[in-house]
DNA sequence: GCGGAAGTTTGCGCTCGCGCAAACTGCCCG
DNA sequence: CGGGCAGTTTGCGCGAGCGCAAACTTCCGC
């Protein structure tokens, strides 16, 4: 298996303060691997044997309660780190990862992560950064169900998607992966059937355009403006 | 104002491989303060311009929702840092923390976090291990909010005070600093009617016993037995 | 010891969104 | 090209819990 070559990944906010020499030695420690839509990176509740960075596709991270529901937590966009139990003192996988799309990770042996960050502390500073806003993303989330009626935390979910893996397209704006309203549901904290006559709803208007799997924002700013208007104010 | 005793904190989890000269170096940057009850230690939207470690009282973390609605994001419990914004690169604290009991706290200037974190980069192992456990919290959270009704959402936050912050008593486990219905609703998203229909419910049936900003848990297990139970089976 | 403020309890009606059920449609695979 | 499955849409009835309102209780300051 080839070295990764570091010009994919310099940019990139985990490896801020690091180059060269420095980044290649990072870089040699790393495998990548390919995994085909659908397929799991880990599983919940598995050994965390590793840690991981996308370099593109999208990854869904997922909890399953012990009554067998489950709960999207992200979607992990390119350049982003993900399954950082190790750095975070955790022995086993909090959460499930599966391709939402097919996928190229870069995966590191979580026995590497000691001895890289006390060589390169600056990583320590990135992932505490990288963890702090995914931290400040998780509280956003806590208000929204705490104060949100069902519609008004989908348009919120959608503008999130929508910024994060936006691809610009004829007339507006499409999620750049695969997701069902299952997936939104499980995001939201609804049911399938509740986002369905939602997004329809939004279809009718000529808000948005959607097919199975498939979401455009044809009208963004509207989207933006029933997320943010308070509940009663129409 | 007089340099804060090493014996105070030695054993923290924030302090973990640190100690003698180190930890006096990095605790002679601080300075102490006490907060009574109901003050503010900083606000929401503020300049992030210092971190602090509760000594000791409670101090209450919670946001305040752009239409004006509060949500109680945690309790800081003594030995626990808190306000660390500058850590995860924010230039303004992301909530209020107030204390909810009178409080001692250590401060450290923002300032000093470069400096300290480079000079001791188990500081920052420590610290992402902190905001890690509070990432785990927070996912919780957004489960419960996605998959549970309130009185088990209630329950689960009850035992979750009780655990974090509980006093032996007399008969069952006390919560450890005044909290109100209102609280309790801030923190399960519901109202506070709600929960004092559920709270004199469960007092009917001896599981608590309560007074104005107090709960006593009488039977532990039995709460903890509504939390995991599935919403149907009774 | 009194008055008021803060916190708590309780009642009632209504609505959002769930649960259940069934039909529909685009896609993949044989 | 046809069968079947996965994903989606839609209808209908019900119930958890909210919103509003009002009474009650405990605590604190004067």
């Amino acid at each position: 298996m080839a070295t990764v070559d570091p010009s994919l990944v310099t940019d990139l906010p985990m490896f801020t303060g690091l180059a060269g020499e420095d980044l290649a030695e990072i870089l040699r420690e790393a495998r990548s691997a390919r995994y085909p839509r659908n397929s799991d990176v880990f599983s919940q509740g598995e050994d965390a044997h590793s840690f991981f960075l996308l370099l593109s596709g999208h990854v869904r991270a997922s909890k399953t309660t012990p009554a067998g529901e489950q709960v999207v937590m992200r979607y992990v966009a390119p350049g982003e780190i993900f399954g950082v139990a190790p750095a975070m003192g955790l022995k086993r996988y909090p959460a499930t990862a599966t391709a939402a799309d097919d996928s190229v990770v870069l995966i590191w042996p979580s026995a590497a992560w000691p001895r890289l960050v006390t060589k390169f502390p600056a990583l320590a500073t990135n992932t505490l950064q990288a963890v702090g806003s995914r931290l400040q993303e998780s509280f956003t989330r806590v208000v929204e169900m705490s104060t949100e009626q069902v519609e008004q935390r989908v348009a919120h979910t959608l503008v999130r998607l929508a910024r994060q893996s936006g691809r610009r397209v004829e007339r507006g704006v499409e999620i750049d992966f695969p997701i069902s309203r299952q997936d939104i549901a499980q995001m939201t904290g609804t049911t399938l059937h509740t986002v369905s006559r939602i997004l329809s709803g939004w279809e009718q208007a000529g808000l948005i355009e959607s097919g199975r799997q498939r979401i455009v924002l044809r009208e963004p700013d509207r989207i933006v403006a029933l997320a943010e208007q308070a509940p009663g104010e129409v």
